[in-house]
DNA sequence: AGCAGAACGGAATGTTCTGTTCCACTGCTA
DNA sequence: TAGCAGTGGAACAGAACATTCCGTTCTGCT
């Protein structure tokens, strides 16, 4: 077999591998900004006909299920990044700041309901969670995080990092990161203030309460 | 006239007023989980047919832009409300409270865009605006409120605590109120701290920047 | 050089979804 | 009791959409 460069710069063989990516590129920017948009939106963003689309997904329900569990490996991926970092504070912080910068909650919340969801991502959203948890537990231990915040809390402020949009995906990573800098300012008050803030009202998350939308028939 | 008790319960009369309501309330309801749900999601939700909201409203439209209006002078009648709070910072938390629980930022940004909106609506918003505006700079003055945040950071606060969202609308409130909790210790910190919080990142939110819903277009 | 077929663009198709209209009916109101 | 404001819900027309299909291009191999 006669490979025209191991990078895939190729003619045929190349340009497929490059739609492969194209696609997938495109739909994350069209379903992250209406995860109801039309598949013909996908295709025209990524410049390529629909039958581009159709040779590599048997139908809709599959890109997109392959989109949030790319989410969803992505967020493993970088909570075992951060699990070597001595410090655990920082660690969480640096976690909170990739998933956002990489808007994989969106992928992986806002798209979910729209397809059904396979046994494996069930099993990856799972240890997603314990995960978080982990790193949650260990920032506690430090006492840099008021305690009277638990993980799912996190979820709360992924959610409203991912609620910040604008036209512009530069400008809206900026302000998600004022933002996100906000809340940790919040959550992280209680022990270096010498506790003059109020406990977090209400009953706080129950653990699978923000996941909702997972459950069958959506 | 014969009017059958001044608050409306008499057969004909009063039926069509409790419509009045029922329309309103239940296109509040949908549209608010759904900015592009049917029209006859409504009429189901407030239990009319198709004619009783087509008498009232000329179109769907007109509906959207009735809700979002009402929204917006529901925002500036909150903002007049504190305005008489001699502690600034309260009147600031206050405030975000009420629209927060009464859901007024989804209302005026994501039904923006699914209708033209009128010239009254435009200087509403231009009002509401500066009242917040207003509301900040008090708190800025008591020095409860860190001097690196502005107006529109709030904006980000209400679009955040907006998509904190599940199937019961109770529960919606209480995590809603416990996030905001979380972002105005965030935001209170700097004063009362004694200043070991980084500044905030990023360039701050331009005025209008967040609006872009309501340009035309959309 | 030439062929087999992988890969593609985009129009065509059949279906579902939705905004709006229409009509027959009900029971106040005068 | 006559008339009509007010109503429910079926009917309609057209838009939107996922998916299929066909004719074309250009590669990789012989």
């Amino acid at each position: 077999m006669d490979d025209h460069g191991s990078s895939g710069l190729a003619g045929r063989r190349g340009q497929a591998a490059r739609n492969d990516a194209a696609i997938l590129d495109a739909a994350r920017e069209v379903f992250l900004a209406d995860p109801k948009a039309p598949v013909a939106a996908v295709a025209e963003r990524a410049g390529v006909g629909m039958s581009a689309l159709y040779r590599r997904y048997p139908g809709k329900e599959d890109l997109l299920r392959r989109l949030c569990h790319d989410g969803l490996r992505r967020w493993i991926e970088e909570a075992e990044a951060v699990e070597t970092e001595p410090d655990a504070w920082k660690a969480l912080v640096v976690f909170l700041e990739r998933i956002v910068d990489a808007d994989v909650h969106s992928l992986t919340v806002h798209l979910a309901g729209t397809f059904t969801p396979t046994e494996e991502m069930g099993r990856d959203a799972q240890r997603a969670g314990e995960m978080m948890g982990r790193l949650v537990e260990r920032a506690h231990a430090t006492g840099r995080l008021r305690r009277d915040v638990v993980a799912d809390d996190f979820g709360l402020v992924l959610e409203g990092c991912a609620a910040v949009r604008l036209p512009d995906p530069e400008r809206t990573r900026e302000l998600r990161r004022r933002f996100l800098s906000m809340v940790l300012d919040g959550v992280a008050g209680a022990d270096v203030t010498g506790d003059d803030v109020a406990a977090l009202p209400g009953p706080a998350p129950q653990p699978g309460e923000l996941n909702w939308r997972w459950r069958r028939s959506g």
